[in-house]
DNA sequence: TGTACATCAGTGAACGCGCGTTCACTGATGTAC
DNA sequence: TGTACATCAGTGAACGCGCGTTCACTGATGTAC
């Protein structure tokens, strides 16, 4: 015996984020759809748009949210090579956030959660590579965080889009991420 | 006075190529429609099946021959160093391929051109590792092909979708490319 | 050199579909007095 | 404690749009004889 659903659903907000998560980690941002978040959230068609506006609205909201969770991660790091395999770590458990979060045609530019959610994350970065002593990392931080940032995306891209699951074979990908940077920077520092 | 436009265009497939890479360079593969494509190229919106059956079909020709044009430009690489270089160079000079050629699940998995350019590229990728001498790599050529592979793939993804403008500022892309391999590899070999 | 026929490239009308958006509405909840 | 009113969340019908796909077609080109 169904109960009667109750007209407010109380919680439609977060259930719509979660199929919309469902949907991108499956399909890609572009076959997302309100009307079909609607459906999944069993709710009429046009309630997701009190809620997110639009699907630029509702991506925002996600990559905002991906950004204050990739800040925490950040933000417990014990060196730069720990900051490396969180972020990997990160992707690989939220690669629906992670999939939107670079993707700046897709979001509202100026919405201010989101820009103060990344500015955070750029701080932690810096923060992790100014950790590393100079001898290390050379004199130029913002080349080394370029380059630590760019070695823990690409790896994350590629591993996420399946592009390494043939070098990968049964290995874990954190332990993958962790001996490379250990073959580049020989065990020197983090 | 306008020509009467011949019934046969003689070039269709291509021109409408050109404009698929247009679209998605400006867009994103996902704003593309073959009967935008149609109106494009002044044709009915039912030509571009006629070379392309549909959109994957369409995106895996476009794949297809980023692959080949990234063997041809990596097969020039003097190192591996250079093949980064050039790795870089094709994402920033053919950002439309790039973007496509990483998706498998935008792309008719089973083509045989494709299969066969991509698998060129690894082949290229693995020979710029191999010529590393040993000292400088570490014994795990697999695991240097992904190192070298994610630094260039990371840093070719995040300049295109400009999330390196800040850091970069009036710098050239492929120089700090090289700054950043010379400040990882330390000077040793490629 | 001429003719018949096959093949190929592109046309244009028609269809059904899912989408976003609008709008007047209704049910539930909170607040003022 | 009760009532009135404002606000908020969600409904459901309607709309117009662009899309992919189908289909019978036509114009151009190549080939056989």
């Amino acid at each position: 015996m169904p109960m009667p659903r109750p007209y407010h659903h109380g919680d439609l907000r977060r259930v719509i984020l979660t199929a919309a998560l469902d949907v991108i980690a499956a399909e890609g941002p572009s076959a997302l759809s309100l009307r079909d978040l609607a459906r999944r959230a069993g709710v009429s068609h046009a309630a997701p748009a009190h809620h997110f506006k639009d699907r630029t609205g509702l991506l925002t909201v996600i990559a905002a949210e991906g950004f204050a969770l990739l800040a925490d991660a950040l933000g417990e790091a014990d060196d730069l090579r720990d900051a490396g395999v969180r972020y990997v770590r990160f992707a690989t458990g939220h690669p629906a956030h992670f999939q939107v979060m670079f993707r700046p045609e897709l979001l509202r530019g100026d919405d201010l959660e989101l820009a103060t959610a990344r500015a955070l994350v750029g701080e932690r970065l810096r923060s992790a590579v100014s950790a590393v002593p100079a001898e290390g990392r050379g004199s130029d931080e913002r080349l080394a965080g370029v380059a630590a940032w760019s070695l823990a995306h690409g790896f994350a891209t590629l591993l996420l889009s399946h592009n390494l699951d043939g070098p990968l074979g049964e290995q874990d990908p954190e332990e993958m991420f962790r001996s490379l940077t250990r073959l580049l920077f020989q065990n020197e520092a983090g």
